[in-house]
This record gives C-alpha cells, structure tokens and sequence, in this order.
RNA sequence: GGCCCCUUCGUCUAGUGGUCUAGGACUCCGGCCUUUCACGCCGGCAACACGGGUUCGAGUCCCGUAGGGGUCACCA
C-alpha cells in the first residue's frame, strides 16, 4: 500500500513556520515513496470565514512548493476535505460506538462533572468521572430526559490495561488505560469534536502515517481506542518535537512576539524586515507581519527554498555535516529515524545565513527579477518598470553582488533609482567622510573636473584616472574614494566606487558632487 | 499535582561501548584580503545535566536525582 500522509491545519488566516515544519516532513515523507500528501481542513470549531481564514495558508503552502495531492482546490477521491463538511461521518460514527457500546450517551451537566473533577483534585486523588448519568439503556435515557437533561455522547474508555503506541520516532510509549478520561465526542447539538473527526478522517482518506507535533502525543490513546472501537486499522503514529522559542524550550507562538523581541537575533530579524515592509507601504502588524508565520519571509523576500531548508535541519540530520539539500536530496535522504527526540529552538540568525547562502547561489538576472517588485512597490521605479530602470536594476544586482540577502534589500541601494536632488546623505557617513576631513570639498572639486572632462566614464578607466589623480595630489585613494562614495550615493558603505559612477553616469555624478558641495558649503557656514 | 516525553558547545546537530585529547554548521572573537560595506580565506573560544552502577573500557547500556517541556476541555 502506498503511504499518504496528510496536514491538517484550521483555517487561522496564518501559516505558523512551526506547522510548516510539521507539513514537510509529511510530505517528504509520502513524495519520496510516491505516496500522496493530503491537506485537511479541521474547521469543526470555526466561526470565521474559513475562505478567508484559508487563503493566506494555500498560499504559503504553494510560496514553499509544498503541494498537496488531494485537498482544497485540487479536490480528490474522498472529497470534501473540509470537517466542516463532513460532519455526517462523524454522527455515524458517534452513532456506532454508541451501538457497540464504546460510547454512551451521558446526562451530565458541565456543573456536576465540574464538581466530580474538583472533589477530585481536594482529595489529590485522580479524576475519573464516575459515571453517574451515564444512560447505557432507552430507560435510563427517557429517565434522564424526564428531568429535562440534555446529553453529550462519551467515550467509554476501558479502566484497565494499557495502551502500548509503537512511534516511529519515539519507540514504544506506554500509558494506563485508566487514567484515560470519558471523552466528549459528540455535543449535544450534535455537532462532533476533533478526536472523532481526526480518526474517522483519517481512516476515510486512508492515512497510513500520521506524523504530528508531540503535544498530540497524549491524545493518542484515545485516538486508538475509537480507531479500534470502530474496526479501524491504526495508522503508523510519529510524534515529532515541537519548534521551541529562541532560547527556550517552550512551544513557539505567534502569540508572544513581544517576548521574543526581547531576543536581540530575533529582533534584529524583525527589524530588518519592519524596515523593508514600511518602505514598501505594508503594514507592520504583529498578528500578521511576524517572524513566526511565512508570510513574514516571502513578504521581504526571502527564497521559499533556504526556509524549507532550515526547517529541514530543525529536528533532523543526515549525517551531522551536509547541510545544504535541494528538493530531491531531501526527498532521497529523508526519513523518520533520523528525526531528533528534543525540541529545537528557533534560531533567527542561522535561518538567515541559510538565506544568504541561498541567495548568493541566485544569477544576477534572476535577483533582478525577486527585487523589481520592491522597488515598484516603494515607488523608487515606474510602475511598471521602464527599460532604463531595468537597465540600471540590472547594474546595480551585478554590482551589489552578495550584499543583497533578501530581495527586499535592494531598497539599501535606493539613491540609484532616485533623482538627483531626491536622495539624501546618511548623516553619519556625510560627517565622517565630507564634513570631518579638512581637504575632502577641494579634492571632490578637484575630481569633478577630471570626471567632468575623460572621456570613458567605465569603472576601469576611472580607477585609473582616480590612481593618476592621487599621484598628483600625494594622497591616498582612500583619501577621495570615501568621499567620492559618499557625495553620490549619500552613503557610507555600498559596492565598488568605480562601479557605483559607471552605473550613475557621468551627468549625474557631477550633479550629485555638486549638491554634495554646497551641501557641505552650507553646514560649514552654520556650524 | 498525575501521566508522558526530553537532556552533547550560546543555538542546530554528529555520535548506536574502544577510532572522542567529542566532529560539522550558525553566532561570537582574532587575522588576511580591501577605497567603504560586505563576501571570501585562515585561525580561535566553546558542550557530554548530576550521582551511582554494569564493563578491562561509557557521551554511548542500566538505575536514581535534578532540570526542562508537553498534556490533563462539550479547543484543534
């Protein structure tokens, strides 16, 4: 039998990097056998416009190349994939354990096992309700109902024995029949909970791995029991560790961004993305711009292939040492052995060195390509963009070289695309290089006049042409360089000097030298 | 608190009784390169939670202890 694994996220509005862990694994796991992925919709509870709540997930899935066989807008054999939609199994399966006698409608009100459950707890003795207005005959019912009670339906777990799980990540686990609760499964609305709609799905789309975050672990048991109640055959059961918060070992959460910001790797990684979302006019929310949700990454352009990466190597290895795998050396090697026990910490730090690994290996046409839309978007080009914006694009990647790690850095190399008299001087790099240094207006007026008059203006020649002026004027080129760097492109660092004018020109070169001059002209008189 | 799980450098990890004076990667710190900022290259700091066993020999096996985490819903 072919192995179909599934993910079955609810419909948040929000895909969590740690749930995409949990996915790629599950799909590794069926593609590299040729068995399929499955995406299930566990909406039983939602409120909400699931359409909407859904999207941004499919999307993130589709960023990441995370495909699914059978699911959402791709249909399949077992159609609908949504919970919502499928409720029907659910009451017939209710309806069966009901009629075998696994479950047992119960007349309970939340108040009377409210208070078993906390006579319990002042007794230190375990909880195990005690069956009172359990209704196993039509008898006991019409009795109950005589009183005007309504009934929930309940598992009927067995109160001794043990429930032995094989995992496949964590070997055998063991927990006491008896210490398993009677389960709600079924309200009195007769709508159904999750752990009757996960087992009855999962046999429905015959599942034959199901590979989670531990903290579903413990809820296993029960899980078995209704999968045997209802004549199931199990489905292989693998408990992966949870993605933990930077520097601890709590579950990561969406939630407490603010105590992660606390973190100076995380925040520097926020940070850097704030900066880029703010320039091109997107909000900055936490729920949604948030290092924790993919949204984040592809929004400041981030490669979906350097995400899933890291991922991978969050909670598995092959060998300790290969760190870098493409899509078909993970579908190769992958497999569930190797999957670490412990929880792994987020790291903001090395996810970004696997950005930038990823993104040195991207051609020059290629990152033009990922960083248009951020300068379309910042209005820095013409929307769409013109062939001499592309052009200068283009120059400004090839030069930039690996100093662009996101797509969305392109905006640090901003006074390229800008006008002239539009752009600014860092102040920092202003005073440093310009203000502080007594000779730097009469050598950049000196230059200018150099600039002004040879006759290639291409990085080569202008190297030369700056090594001949140096000579003449017994300075350093650093001397003038830095100077030079700062007067056109208002900043302190940045690529090659000569490949910054070359790709300017000369027109705006001079330009820019002498607004950088009366610039200083104009702070040196008022200081 | 009960139950279950986990525990190697700051972080991700390799390690399945001798080859471990514990390897790789990220970070950090030096140095080289250099017109700035980066990249790159070279080098360095840094870990077996603790205590008992078993064994000729333990990071590796067993038992305890400690610490961390998960879970105990008419949420998923």
């Amino acid at each position: 039998m072919s192995i179909r694994t599934r993910f079955a996220p609810s419909p948040t509005g929000y895909l969590h990097i740690g749930g995409v862990r949990t996915a790629l694994f599950n799909w590794l796991l069926a593609r590299q056998a040729g068995g399929q992925f499955i995406l299930r919709i566990d909406d039983t509870d939602a409120q909400r416009n699931v359409s909407e709540a859904l999207q941004p997930i499919l999307d993130g899935f589709r960023w990441l190349g995370i495909d699914w066989d059978e699911g959402p807008e791709v249909g399949g054999p077992h159609e609908p994939y949504f919970q919502s939609q499928r409720l029907e199994n659910y009451q017939a399966a209710a309806k069966k354990l009901l009629e075998s006698g696994h479950a047992y409608r119960d007349y309970a009100t939340t108040a009377e096992v409210t208070a078993e459950r906390e006579a319990a707890e002042k007794e230190k003795r375990e909880f195990v309700y005690s069956r009172t207005w359990m209704a196993e005959t039509e008898d006991q019912a019409a009795a109950f109902e005589a009183e005007g009670r309504k009934c929930v339906v309940r598992l009927k777990m067995p109160r001794e024995g043990v429930c032995k799980i094989n995992d496949l990540v964590r070997g055998e686990v063991s927990f006491d029949w008896a210490r398993e609760q009677d389960h709600v499964i079924q309200r009195a609305d007769g709508t159904c909970l999750y752990h009757l709609a996960t087992v009855v799905d999962d046999h429905d789309f015959e599942i034959t791995h199901v590979v989670r975050a531990v903290e579903h672990l413990s809820n296993t048991p029960r899980q078995i029991f209704i999968a045997q109640s209802l004549g199931y055959s199990l489905p292989q059961y693998a408990h992966i560790p949870f993605v933990a918060e930077p520097g601890s070992k709590n579950k990561l959460s969406k939630r407490k961004i603010d105590k992660y910001l606390n973190n100076k790797d995380f925040k520097r990684l926020y940070q850097s993305g704030a900066s880029v979302a703010e320039r091109i006019g997107q909000e900055v929310d936490p729920s949604t711009f948030n290092p924790v949700l993919v949204d984040f990454y592809r929004d400041i352009g981030f490669l979906p292939d350097a995400l899933v990466n890291y991922l991978l190597l969050l909670g598995w290895s092959l060998d300790g040492e290969t760190e870098e795998f493409s899509r078909e050396e993970m579908l190769k090697h992958f497999s569930l052995d190797r999957v670490v026990k412990s929880e792994a910490s987020f790291d903001p730090t090395k996810l970004v060195a696997f950005q930038e690994r990823y993104m040195n290996g991207v051609g020059y046409s290629a990152k033009a390509k990922l960083c248009q839309p951020y300068l379309v978007k910042a209005g820095l080009v013409s929307d769409p963009i013109d062939c001499d914006e592309l052009s200068t694009l283009k120059q400004v990647v090839r030069a930039s070289a690996d100093r662009i790690n996101m797509a969305g850095d392109i905006l640090n190399f901003d006074s390229f695309f800008q006008a002239d008299d539009e752009f600014e001087f860092e102040e920092k790099a202003f005073n440093k290089r310009l203000l502080k240094p007594e000779q730097a207006g009469f050598l950049l007026g000196e230059f200018k006049k150099l600039l002004a008059t040879t006759p290639e203006f291409v990085a080569d020649e202008l190297e030369q042409l700056l090594h001949g002026f140096c000579e003449t004027q017994g300075i350093k080129p650093g001397d003038i360089v830095n100077a030079l760097r700062v007067a056109v492109t208002g900043k302190g660092g940045g690529f090659g000097m000569f490949d910054s004018l070359e790709v300017l020109g000369r027109e705006r070169c001079l330009n820019r030298i002498d607004l950088a001059l009366s610039e200083l002209e104009t702070r040196r008189s008022n200081a």
